[in-house]
RNA sequence: GUCCCCAUCGUCUAGCGGCCUAGGACUCCACCCUUUCAAGGUGGCUACGCGGGUUCGAAUCCCGUUGGGGGCACCA
């Protein structure tokens, strides 16, 4: 039986960075088994669904390059993949465990179970359902009060349930115990609990990987998948991802725990993947640069760490920039463009083109994210009418004292017949260094702010060669 | 409060009883290169939480303790 996993996020906002660090490991995992890779979308909570989120999820994910073999956009021998469609396929396991005395109807408020909650808790015992409604009509229920008319099933969880698995990456783990979960909602849609265990099942999931934090909750799954008389998958609980404080990633505390984010960063997807694939785990021969393709080749659950890594942003940066520098130049420009265009600097004429084809090599050292690209080249694409000076650099580099190398450069540059770096360089060096006695660092430094508007730039000479005589002599003149 | 999971440099990690006076990477610092800033090169700072065991020998095994994290929903 070959190996089938899966990813179930829910669609309830920007996708989650988890979801790309589960799906990872999901992936790398099917590609070397020779496997399947299944996307479920598990959309049954309708007070929390959100409708754009799941095209946000499949646009992110191929972005990725994490693709999936069956899911609600492909199809697949096990549709729908997505929860809300198969509501009828639920009902008759509910029916199923209620008849067999598994499960039992609770016509209680959430406020009486608020209120029971807090009791419990204010007497310090363990907090879970007291069974008010087992074993009861509605009729007899309604007249204790705290009740209401529709009811949810809830599982009758026995004394002695399952409690301990062996997790593929931890070993035996033990799990509390469970108390009364309910598995079908008043609304008539399954909860997690049950439609996870019904899905899996049912699509012949062989491994569910999926995040620690659901540990607590895995003996209720042993449970339904013994009463239902299934086998049990195995079960890989991951580390979970963390914020610099080690608390669960957040998107309320890290803008990473947004997918989106790193799009609008500018991260490269090969770069963001390969830092997920070093959370957690290691390359055997420690190498640290790698693709899913050979995390696949000999991905081992036992590397897997049962620490949660913190989602370190320090080393990513330097993980994009690694692989920014490995672009092709032309591939680089491409990725380039709309940064720029959403910048104003930049609508797509050829020329602009050829000019970013140019000035791509001078910065392709210089950015850890694609989005720097910005700043780095502005000086080169802004028109005459929005160039401006920065007014700290204008402060350091431009006093008094720099009006004369501004205007020898100037002089030195105006009569050049043939304007490339070479002869701009030249002919700067001569009148700057040689006539004025300057030394080069001393030289540039006015020139630089004059030309490109800031005291940190792409080299001298190259920007000014790209700019053109014409615009390197009227900014040179406007300092002055 | 209660239950469960976890514990090596600031961060990501290697280590699975002797090869460890603990290795690599990121960050940081210094130097080199250098027209600014990067990139690149060289070097440096920094860790086995604590206490007991087991053993000839423990970062590695056991117990305790402390610390961190997660669960305890008609959310997933």
């Amino acid at each position: 039986m070959s190996v089938r996993v899966r990813i179930a996020p829910s669609p309830t906002g920007d996708p989650h960075v988890g979801t790309a660090y589960m799906a990872l490991f999901n992936l790398a995992f099917a590609r070397q088994q020779g496997g399947s890779f299944v996307l479920r979308v598990e959309d049954t909570d309708r007070a929390r669904f959100q409708a754009d989120s799941e095209q946000q999820l499949y646009d992110t994910l191929a972005w990725l390059g994490l693709d999936w073999d069956e899911g609600p956009d492909k199809g697949g021998p096990f549709s729908p993949y997505r929860q809300s469609e198969r509501l009828d396929t639920y009902r008759p396991y509910v029916d199923q465990l209620l008849a067999a005395g598994h499960a039992y109807h609770c016509w209680c408020t959430s406020e009486r179970l608020k209120e029971m909650r807090e009791d419990q808790q204010a007497r310090k015992v363990p907090t879970g359902y007291d069974r008010m409604c087992h074993g009861k009509s509605y009729d007899e229920r309604a007249g204790l009060g705290g009740a209401q008319e529709q009811p949810v099933v809830r599982m009758l969880v026995p004394e002695d349930p399952p409690l301990s698995f062996v997790d593929v990456v931890r070993g035996e783990v033990h799990a509390p115990h469970p108390d009364d979960q309910v598995i079908l909602k008043g609304d008539g849609f399954p909860t997690y609990h049950l439609a996870v265990v019904v899905d899996d099942h049912l699509m012949g999931i062989t491994h569910v990987v999926r995040g620690e934090e659901w540990i607590s909750s895995t003996p209720k799954h042993l449970l339904l998948f013994d009463w239902l008389g299934w086998e049990r998958p195995q079960f890989a609980h991951m580390p979970l991802l963390r914020n610099t404080d080690k608390s669960k990633i957040s998107k309320r505390k890290n803008p990473a725990a947004r997918l989106t984010w790193f799009v609008e960063q500018g991260y490269l997807p090969e770069a963001l993947l390969n830092f997920l694939g070093l959370l957690g785990y290691s390359q055997p021969d420690g190498t640290e640069i790698f693709t899913l393709a050979d995390m696949a080749r000999d991905f081992d659950w036992a590397r897997v760490n049962t620490v949660g890594p913190v989602f370190d942003l320090d080393k990513l940066g330097w993980l994009n920039g690694h692989y920014v520098r490995e672009l092709a130049p032309s591939d680089l420009a491409d990725r380039l463009e709309p940064y720029l265009r959403d910048a104003g600097l930049y609508t797509g004429t050829a020329d602009q083109r050829a000019l970013l084809d140019s000035a791509v090599p001078l910065v392709q050292t210089r950015m850890a994210v694609l989005s720097e690209c910005v700043e780095l080249l502005r000086c080169l694409f802004v028109s005459d009418d929005d160039f401006a000076i920065d007014p700290v650099a204008r402060e350091k580099a431009l006093g008094a004292d720099a009006a004369p190398v501004l205007a020898a450069c100037a002089d030195a540059l105006e009569p050049l017949a043939e304007w490339t770096t070479e002869t701009v360089q030249a002919a700067m060096d001569s009148a700057l260094i040689d006539g004025l006695g300057l030394k080069r660092g001393k030289a540039y430094g006015p020139v630089r702010v004059a030309v490109s508007g800031a005291s940190v730039s792409p080299p001298l000479p190259e920007s000014m060669a790209l700019l053109g005589k014409d615009k390197v002599l009227r900014r040179l003149r406007a300092a002055l």
